[in-house]
DNA sequence: TAGGTCAAATTGTACATACAAGTCAAAGGC
DNA sequence: GCCTTTGACTTGTATGTACAATTTGACCTA
C-alpha cells in the first residue's frame, strides 16, 4: 500500500480493510487540497497500480465515496472530485459559514472575549469535570457587514488544550477545531427563540425578531470537544435541503458533465 | 428473478441492475409488513437460491440496504429488519409526527377546511397551470391535548386525484399521501417566523411566541405531489439528531444484539 | 453436571475474470 | 473539408472462488 496508509498506527493497519485504506487515501488527498474540485483523480486501473489491490476493491471504495457525495464518476470520461457544496443535507450546517463565505464579503469579529473558567452546567454538557476551567468564545459572523450568527462557543480543553493562543483574527474556531479535533460525531438540537437583549444588539435586530438557535456538540476521539449556540435572525437565514429518496427508485443520475 | 420484481414494468425489468431489484424485493417485504423489525430474514445464501443471481450480488445489496438503515446485520447470526425509527437524521422531519405519536396521546382535527380552488401562487410551486384547481387542507396536530404543529397542505390534483375524498379523521394527509404517491425526492426549506394572529390562536401561543416554520415540498413520479407549511411554536418542539460522520473513521459498531 | 471442543452456518473481505456501456480521439474514406 | 469508423480507455455490473471472523449449537469429556 506505499502511501496509501501513512497515518494509520502500525497495529491498526492490518485490520482496517483495503477498501477503506483506499477511501481514507482519496479523502485524505481532497481534504489536504491536493485534488481540488473538478479535478479528475486517477483512474481505477491507475490507483490499481499505485495500491496493489484488486480493481473490485478500488471499484467498491470509489463507488462508496460517490455514494457519500465525494466524487461524481461519468462513464467512460472518469473520475472527479464532486462539488461537496451542491451537496444539500444536514451535514451542511456545520459547514454554513463555509458556503456563505463563497458566495459574498464574509467577516467575523471577536467581539466578546476568549477566556477560561469553570462552570459546571457548561462542564456537565462537556462531559468533563465540574470544577475544570473552560475556553469560551464570542463571536458574530458577517455577511455584506451585517451579521448573520452570533456563535457562543466553550470548548474542551482536553480536546484542544492551546484553543486560547490561537489567532481568531486569521481562521474560525471551526476551521481550527476541525483541524485539532477531528470531529467523530455531532449532535444537533434547533428551536425558535426570542434572544436577549445582550444578543439582540450584537445581532443588530428588534425585541421581537425570531432566531433559529442551533445548538451543537461535537465529539473527538471519544470526547465531546465543543459545544456551541449558533444563534441566526430568522429573517437572515434559510436552510434549504432537497434529496432524492431512495424508496424503490434508482438514484437520479448526474446528467451534467465536466469539459 | 421470478417473485423479485413483480411490480416492475416489463420493458424496465431489462434494464433494471440485478442488485437493484434484489434491494427492490427486500424493501417490498418489509415495506408491506411482511417482515416485521427484528424479523431475521433469508440468508444470502438462501436469496442466492431464490433469485438466482450471486451471492456476490445479493451481498451488496445488503450491504447498501443496512448502510441506508433498512437492515442490520451481524456476523454469524443472520440478518434483520432495522428499527428506522432508531436512525436520527433529516430523514426523520418528515416522520415526526409519527415519532411524537408513539411517545404520547396523540390526535389531530381538520380545523378549517378541506376544499378545492385555484391559486397562481400556489400554482406555481406545485409547477401546474396557474388556473388549475387545487386541493387545499389545514390542520393541527396535538400531542396530549396541546397543539405542537400547524399544517397548511396544497396538494397537486394530478399527483392524488382522490385527496378531497380521503377521510382525514382516519388518516393524516402524509399518511395517505405516502400511500397514494410515494415520494421519490423532498425539498425542505427553514425559517424562525412570528405567526399571524389566526396561526397563534389555533396553536394557543402568545403574540410573541417565536415559531419554526418548515416548509415542505414533495415530488412523487416526477411530479409535485404536495407543498406544505409546517409551523411548531419554538417551545413546544425540538429537533435532535446525532449521527457518526464517515470522515477518515470506520463506521462505529452496533454492538447489541437479537437474542 | 459442568466445561471444553468441534462443526456448521453466517456475514465480511479480497481477488480474477468477463462483458456491457459510455466517451473520446485518431485514423480513414468520401 | 467533413463524416464515419475504429479502437483505446473508462466506469458499471455480474459471477465464481477463496479465506477470514463470528456465532450457535451439538457433542464429547472429565
Amino acid at each position: 500500500m506505499s502511501e496509501f496508509a501513512p497515518t494509520l498506527p502500525a497495529d491498526d493497519a492490518g485490520s482496517t480493510p483495503l477498501y477503506q485504506q483506499v477511501k481514507d487515501y482519496v479523502r485524505r488527498s481532497i481534504l489536504t487540497g491536493d485534488w481540488p474540485v473538478d479535478h479528475r483523480i486517477p483512474s481505477e486501473n491507475e490507483l490499481v497500480r499505485l495500491s496493489g489491490v484488486s480493481r473490485m476493491t478500488v471499484h467498491r471504495a470509489l463507488r462508496e465515496l460517490t455514494d457519500d457525495g465525494w466524487l461524481r464518476r461519468v462513464q467512460g470520461q472518469g473520475t472527479f472530485v464532486a462539488d461537496r457544496r451542491a451537496r444539500l443535507d444536514l451535514l451542511e450546517i456545520r459547514n454554513i459559514a463555509d458556503i456563505i463565505r463563497s458566495r459574498g464579503s464574509y467577516s467575523w469579529d471577536v467581539t466578546l472575549h476568549v477566556r477560561s473558567l469553570p462552570l459546571p452546567d457548561i462542564a456537565e454538557e462537556l462531559e468533563t469535570e465540574p470544577d475544570a476551567d473552560l475556553f469560551h468564545s464570542r463571536l458574530v459572523h458577517c455577511l455584506d457587514g451585517t451579521p448573520f450568527q452570533l456563535e457562543d462557543r466553550w470548548v474542551n480543553p482536553a480536546a484542544a488544550p492551546d484553543y486560547l493562543g490561537v489567532d481568531l483574527t486569521r481562521q474560525t474556531p471551526n476551521e481550527y477545531l476541525m483541524r485539532a479535533a477531528p470531529l467523530s460525531e455531532v449532535e444537533h438540537r434547533l428551536e425558535a427563540v426570542l434572544p436577549g437583549p445582550v444578543e439582540q444588539e450584537l445581532l443588530g435586530i428588534g425585541r421581537h425578531q425570531p432566531c433559529l438557535l442551533l445548538h451543537r456538540r461535537t465529539w473527538s476521539g471519544g470526547r465531546v470537544a465543543s459545544r456551541a449556540w449558533l444563534t441566526h435572525p430568522g429573517d437572515r437565514f434559510y436552510l434549504a435541503t432537497r434529496f432524492a429518496h431512495d424508496v424503490g427508485l434508482p438514484r437520479s443520475p448526474r446528467p451534467e458533465q465536466t469539459p
